[in-house]
DNA sequence: ATTTATATAAACTACATTTAGGAAATATAT
DNA sequence: ATATATTTCCTAAATGTAGTTTATATAAAT
């Protein structure tokens, strides 16, 4: 019974996936991680970021129409499922434990 | 040019460390992840996440005296270094910023 | 045909976990 | 008193999962 884990970048992007909400597909995903974590995102990483936590649960995904624009292929749309939601304020909540358990006296945190 | 990587384990083990304090040697933190975060917890995982995260600088560690308890051999004792916080508040501010746009009307978060 | 926007595939590196073993100290039995 | 067991702790090696890079494919506009 393998634990379902979420790794470092996967609760990146699935956090980036609920900013996005009705946008959230490949290429959009990727700028938006780019312009607000600074941190470049090859396409490829984030694909299979995106395949692990479709297959794990976490996000599901529905292809769009081709647009009429340049290059306008038809985009995959991926949204959080509920139990993608569970695991981020799991999480979250775990280390905000931790972090508010750190002794005063400690740091300049 | 490795970018420097914090793992999701690895960035629990390091808060765990910081909560700690002075008393963060192996066994300890192996406990207090167990207890606090009802998840289990191999020696070896986290041998091995603490020597990674001793490489990148975000830990440094130093060898105790034998104490005179049944058993009482010598610990390793691991605080964070100056670059381990900063990693861990860029980290935590990043999420934090994910989090917080997040529209309203997509969520029950 | 070439360019632009998008997705998929495959190979490799780094992180995470399991499993097993080893070493240092005290306690206990002989 | 010394050998053996027990407790506490760390190390090593092998395997599986996550993360990254590089290359390829598809679709539409120019």
């Amino acid at each position: 019974m393998a634990k379902v884990q979420l790794g470092e970048f996967e609760e990146i992007v699935l956090l980036t996936v609920a900013v996005l909400y009705d946008e959230a597909y490949g290429v959009a995903i990727k700028r938006e991680i780019e312009e607000r974590l600074d941190r470049s995102v090859s396409v490829g990483a984030l694909q299979s970021a995106l395949r692990r936590m479709e297959t794990k649960g976490f996000l599901k995904s529905r292809l769009g129409e081709a647009t009429q624009v340049r290059g306008g292929k038809r985009k995959r749309f991926f949204t959080v499922t509920p139990y993608g939601k569970q695991a981020l304020t799991e999480v979250r909540d775990a280390r905000l434990q931790l972090w508010q358990s750190i002794p005063k006296m400690a740091f300049d945190f």
